[in-house]
DNA sequence: GTCTATATCGCGATAGAC
DNA sequence: GTCTATCGCGATATAGAC
C-alpha cells in the first residue's frame, strides 16, 4: 500500500472544476479545493503555480505539440498551407474528445477575468511556440509572427464556434471553413 | 491650500513606473509606492483595480477610441479597407508621442509574467471593441472577430517593430507594410 | 509542512468642494 | 447639506520563504 492516494494532480483538477462551477472561482478557497482531494494547501501550491493554473494544466504539452506539427510539414510548404495541412491532427489532438470539459472551462472562464487572462496567456504561449517553430523552418521573423497571429485568430475563432454549437459541425471543418473565410476578408 | 496634492492619479503612475524600473515589479510593494506619491495603501487600491493596473491604466480610454475610429469609415468600405483607413489616425492617437514610455513599460512588462498576462488582457479588450463596432456595421459576427483579431495582430506587430527600432520608422508606415505583408501570407 | 508577507477589500470617519 | 477623495483599521487568502 503507498502511503498517498495516487493521482493527485488530477484530483486536484476535478475538484477545483467542480467547486468552481458549483461556488464560482473567487468564492472558492485553495484550502476547499484540497480538502475535497485529501491533500493540503502546500501539496496545491507544488503542483500548480496559483490557483487559476489549475484549470489549465491539462493544455500544458499543446505548445510543444503546435511546434511539432509545424517542424513536420514538408518545406516545400508555405506558412499558412503548413497549418492548413496541420489542421487534423491539431483538432484530433488537442480538442476532440475534449468537448465536455473545454465546455465546462469555459464558462467558469467567461466568469472570472483573472481566467480570461491567463487562458490568453496560454494562448499567447502557444502562439510564440508556433512563432519559434516557424522561424527554424528559416522563415524571417516578422512572417513568423504574424503567420502565429493568423493561425491562432483561426484556431481561436473555430474552437469557440465549435463549443458554441455544441461540436454538432466536425471541427476540422470549421476550421478550414474559418480559414477560407478569413482569406477572403484579408484579400478584400 | 487644499487638503491634498493634486494628480493623486498621475502621481501613483510616475512612482510605480520609476520604481518598478529600478526593483523590479515584484519586488515594489504598494505601501512603497504610496509612500512615494504622499498617499495610503487603501488609496491606490481605489484607482487601481490591482498592483499591475497602474502600468495600464493611461490606455483605458483606448477601445472606445478604436470602436471610434471604426464606425466613422465610410460604410462602402470593406472590414480591412476600414481599418485601412484608420491607420495614421490609430497611431496619432495610441501611440505617437508615446515611444519614451512605451518602451519603458515594455521593458517591465517583459520581465514580469502577470504584467505580459496584463498586456494580452487589454490587447483582447481592444478586440472586443473593434469586433462590436463591426457588428454595428452590420457585418457578421464570425467577420467581425477575425477582422479584430487581423487587424490587432498586424497593430501588435508592428507596434513591436516601432518600439524596437526607437522609433526610426513612422509607425503608419511600418503598420501599412506589415498589413501587406500580412495580406500576402494569407494569400499565400 | 509551517510560517509569514503582502495584495486586496470592506467599513466607517473625515475634510474640503460646490 | 451633499458629493467626492482620502484616511485608517481590520480581515482574509494567496503565494513564497524557510
Amino acid at each position: 500500500m503507498s502511503r498517498w492516494q495516487p493521482n493527485a494532480r488530477e484530483r486536484l483538477e476535478s475538484a477545483a472544476l467542480e467547486l468552481f462551477i458549483e461556488q464560482g472561482f473567487a468564492a472558492t478557497t485553495v484550502p476547499q479545493i484540497t480538502a475535497h482531494a485529501g491533500l493540503t494547501t502546500r501539496t496545491f501550491f507544488r503542483h500548480f503555480v496559483d490557483k487559476r493554473e489549475v484549470l489549465f494544466a491539462a493544455d500544458d504539452e499543446f505548445p510543444a505539440l503546435v511546434s511539432q506539427i509545424v517542424s513536420q510539414a514538408p518545406s516545400s510548404l508555405s506558412p499558412v498551407a503548413v497549418f492548413e495541412a496541420g489542421i487534423d491532427a491539431l483538432a484530433a489532438e488537442m480538442f476532440e474528445g475534449r468537448l465536455e470539459f473545454l465546455r465546462a472551462r469555459h464558462m467558469v472562464v467567461r466568469s472570472d477575468e483573472g481566467l480570461a487572462e491567463r487562458e490568453l496567456s496560454k494562448r499567447a504561449a502557444m502562439a510564440d511556440a508556433i512563432t519559434r517553430a516557424y522561424l527554424d523552418r528559416g522563415v524571417d521573423q516578422v512572417t513568423a509572427a504574424l503567420t502565429a497571429q493568423f493561425t491562432m485568430a483561426v484556431v481561436g475563432v473555430s474552437v469557440g464556434r465549435w463549443i458554441g454549437e455544441n461540436g454538432a459541425t466536425p471541427l476540422p471543418h470549421i476550421m478550414r471553413e474559418t480559414l477560407q473565410l478569413l482569406r477572403a476578408i484579408a484579400a478584400d
